[in-house]
DNA sequence: AAGCGCCACCCAATCGATTGGGTAAGTGTG
DNA sequence: CACACTTACCCAATCGATTGGGTGGCGCTT
């Protein structure tokens, strides 16, 4: 029955005052000073009719006044490549939570991981005066974030981290390396990487994690084993189809779950049987990974979790608090798409 | 080199004036009036010596002043069940576009598609002073929605329609027809629904659409052939699995691709195989669909219209125009999942 | 009884932009 | 030359909440 916002006209801490025959600012005082007692403001008595009535009435600070006289809006930007990827949704899932704990709203904006709109969605966001960012499509190399830096704008990196920025993400190095043992634990000699974008910190340190691991316990891997790619299916599938072009590796590992689905329909469009065949693993322990016909094997990395993180962080970084990066530790699931041993441990050439 | 927004102290109105000798309010009225004549308020030459200086200061309005004077915060809040639903994610890609557009932000929220959770987002959004909201977790027979029409808030319901309220869905009666011709003329007769949730208006259209249709050809399909269930992989998995505990159709109808997905990994561990021994029809094409291992036929849904024309809708609504609800068409994308004839036309009992 | 302190408030400026209502200078008209 | 009218501005109130700086009145002290 409150009357406050969009379409009624809202109770005012005027309203409020009128009607119980003391001044604007004491009610401000009250209902401010978060402490059953309002220090030095008014009489306990006094206090409580405040509260009783706004309580009543169904009083809510307008937002604009309050943000234009203490120039703080609440307000927390959100960049991400795009939410319709499943890892950044999910993030998002938890930066909403974490946000509405401390009182703050969330604005998303999809950058598509195009420069441009990077600073397009940017400007927008500092032009609503949000009072920091959260940025999950940082690009390597990008002068964005010193940019950002010397404008004095606070923000956070999740997801992708670059050096030197405070960020939260996946320790994702260590997440290619468990995939590493795995799958040379169990018997393969011969495999492939579906990398990613290189511009993204995700895809390199996987791929980095991996294959230096592979390399430490023995493994061959060249630069010519590691393909490139988009995120997203189809580029799971178009990496696959390179990678087949050339030779039969007999295990792939897939920087990104989609990518790994992809990588399996091109696997079985050459009549070759994942989790049989060549085992798969993917990364992120996306729902779908563990329910698709031939569940997944993948990384889980905990994106509740790093979304939570980052508003924390910022928070920190609000605080004018020196603030470092955060990695969160994976975890690997097995599952039939790489659970069996190699059929055939030398290899093919 | 903009220096507004979260870090730096803004340019605002008066340092303008200052810098030009002017007062404030002509500053105002030449950046207000759009044309490049502001008619009456200053002299073309003042005019542009003001546009000019604006631009290379980087001046730009403060929502918040701006919002407490016109009573208007350019602020869309949209709703959602979870943004980590691909589809409503797509919707949500629309509406950010066509919003952007015209000037304004949007809030997303996730309800979880749970009552109390919708009320609390509601609430927070209107605390925050919307101007409108999109609502796109309607709940058959919630009372919510008369209730925000009571307080007078601008909004409109998208995804899920409800009887009396403006709306931008997909046609889902339509695409549930076109499913049962497509299964009824490649041979099937024994068919099952795997529909959804029963509080949502998609679930309850398209299963309507599919059993009607099914009924008009001259198909027979029982209550006990259709069962409800939950839009996620793991809730089209059970659902498959109730329905092969009893009986094995030629064909499923899933109303989600993400269901059909869990209903695939199902019918896989029964032994059967997807597009020969049963056919899977899903519903909205995601990306994902075209790219499974068994590349699935499904319905596609023109979700990023329907965000698109949520917002234009509401931008009816906010003008005070009568607006009604908007359907937009499906098309059918048959695919391996459901491409071959019925093995068996005459059903198994 | 004069003095002091504190309690419980009130006053007014302020944040930045908008907007209805002036007003002085300049132009045209009869 | 007097009057009306337009041009090109300025003034000040306003939106709603916050906040530094008062100020009466009461109780207590010595």
């Amino acid at each position: 029955m409150k009357d406050n916002g969009a379409g009624g006209q809202a109770v005012t801490l005027k309203d409020l005052a009128v009607e119980l025959g003391i001044h604007p600012s004491t009610v401000s005082r009250v209902l401010h000073s978060s402490s059953d007692v309002a220090k030095g403001a008014a009489s306990a008595a006094t206090a409580e009719r405040v509260r009783e009535l706004a309580r009543k009435r169904g009083y809510s600070p307008d937002p604009q006044a309050m943000g234009l006289r203490t120039r703080r809006t609440g307000l927390l930007g959100v960049i991400v490549p795009r939410l319709s990827d499943l890892v950044l949704a999910t993030m998002y899932e938890g930066i909403e939570q974490s946000a509405a704990e401390l009182g703050f709203s969330t604005f998303v904006m999809n950058s598509l991981d195009d420069p441009a709109e990077q600073r397009r969605k940017t400007d927008i966001m500092l032009a609503r005066r949000v009072d920091g960012l959260i940025i999950g499509d940082a690009h390597l190399g990008s002068g964005l974030l010193p940019e950002l830096t010397a404008r004095k704008v606070p923000f956070v990196l999740m997801n992708r981290r670059a050096q030197g920025y405070p960020s939260a993400t996946c320790d994702d190095v260590l997440g290619g390396e468990l995939v590493a043992e795995h799958l040379w634990n169990t018997g393969h000699r011969n495999v492939s990487v579906i990398a990613g974008e290189p511009y993204a910190s995700t895809a390199i340190d996987r791929t980095a994690g991996f294959v230096d691991r592979w390399k430490s316990l023995g493994g061959e891997i060249d630069d010519t084993d590691v393909v490139w790619s988009r995120f997203d299916t189809a580029g799971g599938r178009e990496a696959a189809e390179a990678i087949l072009s050339k030779r039969r590796p007999t295990a792939l590992f897939a920087v990104n779950d989609f990518a790994a689905i992809g990588a399996m329909g091109a696997l079985r469009s050459h009549g070759l049987t994942v989790g049989k065949d060549v085992a798969v693993v993917g990364f992120n322990d996306t729902s779908l990974a563990a329910e698709l016909p031939i569940p997944l094997s993948s990384v889980r990395s905990p994106m509740l979790d790093i979304g939570r993180t980052a508003v924390q962080l910022l928070q920190r970084v609000l605080r004018g608090e020196d603030v470092e990066a955060v990695r969160l530790k994976p975890t690997l699931h097995v599952r039939e798409s790489s659970a069996q041993a190699c059929p055939d441990p030398s290899g093919t050439p």
